[in-house]
RNA sequence: GCCGAAGUGGCGGAACUGGUAGACGCGCUAGAUUCAGGUUCUAGUGGGUGAGAGCCUGUGGGGGUUCGAAUCCCCCCUUCGGCACCA
């Protein structure tokens, strides 16, 4: 469907004229290679690239009109070297760096798990609990772009909203300021980042997350057993759990002990140490304002800490020992110093201001976003090209060396970091810089870095010297009209606008955005059918009268889900263009559903598709001798005047054209685009039954509405059209024939229906020549019988007349 | 909880900027073709009522704006998607 979606488009514009760059290529590193490795013992090299053979082959089958000049693999040396080569070049501008973080580890498997791979806290094939294991990883300095990435969403109007706002979403700027607390006795701080300044005379606790590096050091020897036990409770919750359902954790704290300073007024307020606050946002501590946060409200509660109320709602009073709930909303200061009185709208900034006259605080701005981890202790990927060594630490690999190729001689255990850790020769290396010796990176890239950039190596795919050309870049760049799935609304696309910038900034390129225009198409879905007994079953397991063939039971017709292998609704399309053909499997995935929305797999949409290309079929193979003339040229003469029905014919060619053209180019729509043309087809039907057609003229309006179907019909259907065309004597190829132009003077209509309506409900309905003036109108419509009817013996109030289209008459 | 999208016949879905709701397809019902079934061709098909022309009603629910609302505004309900202790 994706495809199917990409070659209408592509094809269309081709017929348009354009010079269209429709490439095709394979991201193909990635965990599902490793595992079928480990499963059946075949080398991911061997099995992607078989895949890859079998799926071009499948592509081809669907008559999808790549440039294979152009095809890429990422698992390929002459393209991932490129991708090392960015690494270097992110790293040299400090965008690519090392630190420590965590990683998903299987104490049992021995092994690095993805997130994927981590089902509910269990290993995926063992079940054993998966813990968190501190390693030295490679990270993207994607927050650097944070507010330009924030920024153009507003500028990319040819994006669907809801990614844009997922995106958004997912960057999550807030504006607030940085405050720190002075620890009571002692030279530290604790540092805070609030989006609610005006509050801040209404802290009466600190909080901080349990890995809160300043947890140990602010509490004094008498609490420290009792905190740490309470920050390794919290520890073993989030690893069994998993973040996803942390929320759901009840709200805990502990008193550390210790006591800071509200900077702002020298209150004195307890710190504790809460499983609800995160380390990885903000600063790791939050000022608690329990009066106006219902989280900090409720820890109050529970805590017997007070309550100060700060915020008033306009025109009243909050009572902190009465209330039930935060007061969240805006209101007026009170309590607060010199601000008290000020409304709280315009204290944040007065707050800010004041604290950064004294000192105390300043604004700032803080992301959600995260800087993008790349390391993946796997094998199947791009490797990182750095070597470790002893002396020298980590150390690029010069650019003049790439590709550092990945070995194939590896042992695939499941067990261990990575099975590169098994291949010697590859390991064992010479630092660039001291040439000592040293022990080459065994992690591999992330794979979402081969897809960040790709679009732009289709531009110049054998370049040797560069990623890309500069100039092919320019000429092509941007993708006109990128198309995928909902599911990489964030990731992928925001990591592809990232390097898009990122090069941009290491003058590679002159683009801000890579993606001009973004379509993301819904799923195909299919009915699962279930046996109570043996779960889901495929069609060829349900016998006649709805029965499970392995033990008999009735069957469950169960929901309509996205296809997939476990759920056995899966169609292959090898099956569907061995019985109906590629146009009807390309036919039937574009007309039942607009792209954006799910599309439900039924055998009689299929069947529906099918239908209609053998009503085309037939209308030429039946009509050859209609079809031996030239088509009508309506433009040169007055030749239908007086003839109804064929002027009608060449007037719906042209609107169907007209549609049709619409649909592909602007809209989109071609479940609707398609229905013009079976609607045009329609007609041709009951013309040749009703007209005759044997005539000169006749046949020529036939013969321009045929080629029109034929036309239009080409970027959905290219087999049958093709066929058709050379049968109708066409020369060249039907995707490079010129598209149809609809002809305007064909499209004015020259009488209107007009629709009548009393009070605002249809009574009736006049034909007028097409543009009469209102008083032409109001002659006709009045002298209408039933519109006589209706307004026999009331006033008409009012005549209210929409050029060609709407008469409502007002009578009372 | 927050953000986003969407609710239209038996089903998938049309309806461009507010102007004949249900195009097109599926399904169903008739008729023609056929020995018969399938295929193919033609006609009909939102609901109610009526012999009929017609009339009434109808786009998740309630209110509003308007000569006129599936479409715009307010409130509510449902479904789907995303994010989620974000300080």
């Amino acid at each position: 469907r994706n495809y199917s979606i990409g070659d209408v488009i592509a094809r269309f514009l081709m017929m348009k004229g354009k010079n269209v760059l429709h490439p095709m290529g394979w991201d193909a590193f990635g965990l599902p290679a490793e595992n079928a490795a480990i499963e059946r013992g075949i080398h991911p090299a061997k099995w992607t690239y078989e895949n890859i053979d079998y799926m071009r082959a499948q592509l081809k089958r669907m008559g999808f009109s790549y440039d294979w000049t152009r095809e890429i693999s990422t698992c390929a040396p002459d393209y991932y070297r490129w991708n090392q080569w960015i690494f270097l070049k992110l790293y040299e501008k400090g965008l690519a760096y090392k630190r420590l973080s965590t990683v998903n580890w299987c104490p049992r498997c021995l092994t690095v798990l993805a997130n994927e791979q981590v089902e509910a806290g269990l290993c995926w094939r063992c079940d054993a609990m998966v813990e968190a294991k501190e390693l030295e990883q490679w990270f993207f300095r994607i927050t650097e772009y944070a507010e330009e990435l924030l920024d153009y969403t507003e500028k990319l109007p040819g994006w669907p909203e809801r990614v844009l706002t997922m995106q958004r979403n997912w960057i999550g700027k807030s504006v607030g300021a940085e405050v720190d607390f002075p620890i009571e006795g002692s030279k530290e701080a604790i540092r805070i980042f609030t989006t609610r300044p005006d509050t801040l005379y209404g802290v009466t606790f600190m909080s901080l997350a349990p890995e809160h590096p300043l947890v140990e050091r602010i509490t004094p020897a008498d609490r420290l057993s009792e905190v740490k036990s309470f920050v390794e409770e919290v520890k073993r919750e989030k690893s069994r759990v998993g973040v996803e359902e942390v929320d759901k954790l009840e709200k805990k704290g502990v008193f550390t002990g210790a006591r800071c300073i509200n900077p702002l007024d020298g209150t004195r307020v307890p710190v504790y140490v809460a499983n609800f606050v995160l380390m990885g946002y903000g600063t790791g501590a939050v000022m608690a304002v329990p009066a106006h946060d219902q989280r900090d409200f409720e820890f109050a509660r529970a805590h017997g800490i007070p309550v100060k109320v700060v915020i008033n709602p306009p025109g009243e009073k909050l009572d902190a020992e009465t209330m039930e709930a935060a007061y969240t909303d805006e209101g007026v200061m009170a309590d607060s110093g010199p601000f008290s009185g000020m409304k709280s709208s315009e204290g944040i900034a007065s707050v800010i201001g004041h604290m950064e006259k004294e000192g105390l605080g300043k604004r700032s701005v803080n992301y959600k976003l995260r800087d993008w981890g790349i390391s993946r202790q796997r094998y199947w990927g791009c490797p990182i090209p750095v070597v470790n060594c002893a002396r020298c630490g980590a150390v690029a690999v010069p650019c003049e060396s790439l590709p550092v190729i990945l070995p194939e001689n590896v042992r695939f255990t499941g067990r261990g970091l990575s099975p590169l850790e098994s291949a010697e020769d590859f390991i064992n290396s010479e630092c660039p810089k001291c040439k000592g010796p040293a022990r080459r990176e065994t992690d591999t890239m992330d794979t979402f870095v081969d897809s960040s950039w790709y679009f732009l190596r289709y531009t110049s795919p054998a370049e040797e010297s560069a990623p890309f050309d500069k100039h092919d870049a320019g000429y092509w760049m941007p993708v006109d009209r990128y198309i995928g799935g909902i599911e990489h609304a964030v990731l992928h696309l925001l990591y592809a606008r990232f390097f898009t910038k990122a090069l941009r900034d290491l003058g590679l390129h002159g683009l801000d955005e890579p993606f001009q225009n973004l379509l993301t198409q819904g799923m195909v879905c299919k009915e699962t059918v279930k046996c109570p007994t043996h779960g889901f079953l495929s069609p060829a397991e349900v016998a006649p009268g709805a029965r499970c063939v392995h033990c008999g039971l009735a069957v469950d017709v169960g929901a309509v889900e996205k296809m997939s292998k476990s759920k056995k609704n899966v169609v292959d399309p090898d099956n569907l263009i061995e019985k109906y053909g590629a146009d009807t499997t390309r036919l039937f995935s574009l007309f039942a559903a607009p792209p954006e929305r799910d599309l439900e797999y039924t055998a009689e949409g299929v069947e529906g598709s099918y239908r209609f290309l053998g009503r085309v079929w037939r209308l030429v193979a039946d009509n050859a001798e209609l079809l031996g003339t030239g088509p009508y040229d309506g433009s040169k003469d007055a030749a239908l005047e007086g003839l109804p029905e064929l002027k009608a014919l060449h007037q719906a060619s042209h609107r169907t054209i007209d549609k049709v053209t619409r649909d592909i180019g602007e809209r989109f729509h071609f479940n609707t685009a398609i229905s013009s043309i079976m609607e045009l087809v329609n007609a041709l039907y009951l013309f040749r039954q009703k007209e005759k057609t044997d005539d000169g003229l006749g046949r020529k309006v036939f013969r321009e509405a045929v080629e029109a179907v034929v036309l239009l019909l080409a970027p959905f259907a290219p087999h049958i059209s093709e066929e058709l065309w050379r049968g109708l004597g066409g020369e060249a190829p039907v995707y490079k024939t010129p598209w149809p132009e609809a002809d305007p003077t064909a499209l004015v209509a020259e009488e209107v229906t007009v629709v009548v309506q009393i009070n605002g409900k249809v009574r009736s309905t006049v034909t007028l020549p097409a543009d009469s003036s209102e008083e032409e109108v109001r002659e006709v419509v009045l002298k209408d019988e039933k519109v006589a009817e209706w307004t026999k013996g009331r006033d008409v109030k009012k005549f209210i007349y929409v050029p060609n289209r709407v008469v409502n008459l007002v009578v009372a």
